[in-house]
DNA sequence: AATCCACAGGAAGTGCTGGGCG
DNA sequence: CGCCCAGCACTTCCTGTGGATT
């Protein structure tokens, strides 16, 4: 055993730039959140009844990613839950409605919070809605439920079960259930009906974007326990700051940053995180971010992405319409000889890709000439050939 | 003003998977 | 075992449409 192999370990162990790394990353929630106290303290008014045995309000919570709302509405919940009036009587659970996005799989993860295991499939949704409720009236317990990313629930299924949880406590006789919804998409109330906007709404919490400064305040506060003293090289966290701020004021991003920038450095084993190191991992996140999201990409997405590529990179046409990038697609199909899908379908897929911010898509209408979709890559041309070559077919294909 | 292109995108249905329940 | 359920990926069929051209 070499001794250079020995001192990657060192390294790695013992690093100097990282004191605790853990503290950077998008799911640790710190014990403080500055620049939030006013929407926790919301939230903890709307709550508070629950200490007296008595139903709040409803709530809303809304705001741009990496605001902090999944982060206040967690630590909101670990309070409540372990004051000492609730004595175990208040109930939580937190469901990402972008993971849990059927009413089968929400209802299911509702069951699992309070200790009931449900099939994840087989039963009828009444059936698992059922034992849900039987469950909870039997706890005799008060209930906070977070549905995360809610957007995604209603527009996939419908707002029938949020109008079910929200009416849920005129059937409980013992217990009570309390919604707080989270959204980023600040138009969602369009998709909910009266019914449902009326109860959920009650009360609604904004989360605004982070300005560079908080940012910068938000980084130093976790700098301090993350990164061992010094590392930093001035600017270094003003920089994270700015190029977040300027991505509508997330956080998230700017942690992100920070800890790259900082895995950049140890790696050159440097002894300082520069200001040139952020500007790199600027780039690495989001070449690593294109590259992941295209390697697990389905193989037609894939295929009408080359198509894309070929027509707008290697053709050099500006503006690539839907009919266009179909003709090459079937083409490229009848190539390694598999079924093409219909231009229905694919229509699908374009606007896919454009939601996993891939492409660009806009709707135009060129009179005459009919009504189409404009698209254009939008991302780093080279990450996204680079993302494709890793599918061994598509390679095969540009050869 | 009417036409008509080149699609968009809704609705409904199919076939399949993976699991109930009695 | 037979039947039921949810979900997915996809097809078939369809109606809708903005605006340059007739």
């Amino acid at each position: 055993m070499s001794k250079k192999l020995d001192d990657i370990f060192t390294n790695i162990v013992h690093s100097r730039i990282f004191k605790n790394r853990e503290l950077l990353r998008p799911d640790y929630i710190p014990d403080e959140l500055p620049h939030r106290e006013k929407q926790i303290m919301t939230i903890a008014k709307v709550l508070a009844p629950l200490l007296q045995d008595q139903r709040p309000s409803n709530m809303f919570l809304y705001g741009l990613t990496g605001t902090g709302k999944t982060a206040v509405a967690k630590y909101v919940l670990e309070k409540i839950k372990t004051r000492k009036e609730a004595s175990g009587r208040i109930l939580t659970a937190y469901v990402n409605c972008r993971y849990e996005d059927t009413d089968y799989r929400v209802l299911a993860s509702l069951n699992e919070a309070i200790g009931i295991h449900v099939p994840f499939t087989g039963l009828a949704t009444a059936e698992v809605y059922k034992r849900f409720l039987n469950g909870l009236d039997r706890r005799r317990a008060s209930m906070v439920v977070v549905l995360d990313e809610i957007d995604g629930l209603v527009k996939k299924c419908g707002d029938e079960l949020l109008y079910k949880l929200t009416r849920i406590n005129t059937e409980l006789k013992n217990s009570k259930l309390c919604v707080i919804g989270i959204t980023n998409d600040l138009k969602f109330t369009e998709f909910l009906s009266a019914r449902v906007l009326s109860s959920l709404g009650e009360e609604e919490v904004v989360f605004p974007p982070y300005t560079a400064p908080e940012l910068e305040d938000i980084l130093s506060r976790r700098v301090e326990k993350a990164f061992r003293n010094g590392v930093l090289d001035e600017g270094v966290i003003p920089l994270c700051a700015a190029l977040a701020a300027k991505e509508h004021g997330d956080a998230r991003r700017a942690l992100e940053l920070l800890r790259i920038a900082g895995e950049i450095a140890e790696r050159n084993s440097q002894d300082k995180v520069t200001i040139e190191n952020v500007k790199q991992a600027y780039k690495e996140i989001e070449k690593d971010r294109v590259i992941e999201v295209i390697t697990s990409l389905p193989l037609h997405s894939k295929i009408l992405l080359l198509s894309i590529y070929m027509l707008q990179v290697e053709m050099g046409k500006k503006e690539v319409t839907t009919g266009e990038i179909y003709d090459t697609y079937k083409t490229f199909c009848e190539k390694i000889k598999i079924d093409p899908l219909t231009q229905r379908r694919i229509g699908d897929l374009i606007n896919e890709l454009d939601t996993l911010g891939i492409i660009n898509v806009k709707l135009v209408s060129r009179g005459r000439y009919g009504r189409t979709k404009i698209i254009k890559i939008s991302v780093n041309e080279k990450s996204l050939k680079e993302g494709l070559l890793n599918d061994e077919k598509i390679s095969n294909l540009l050869k």
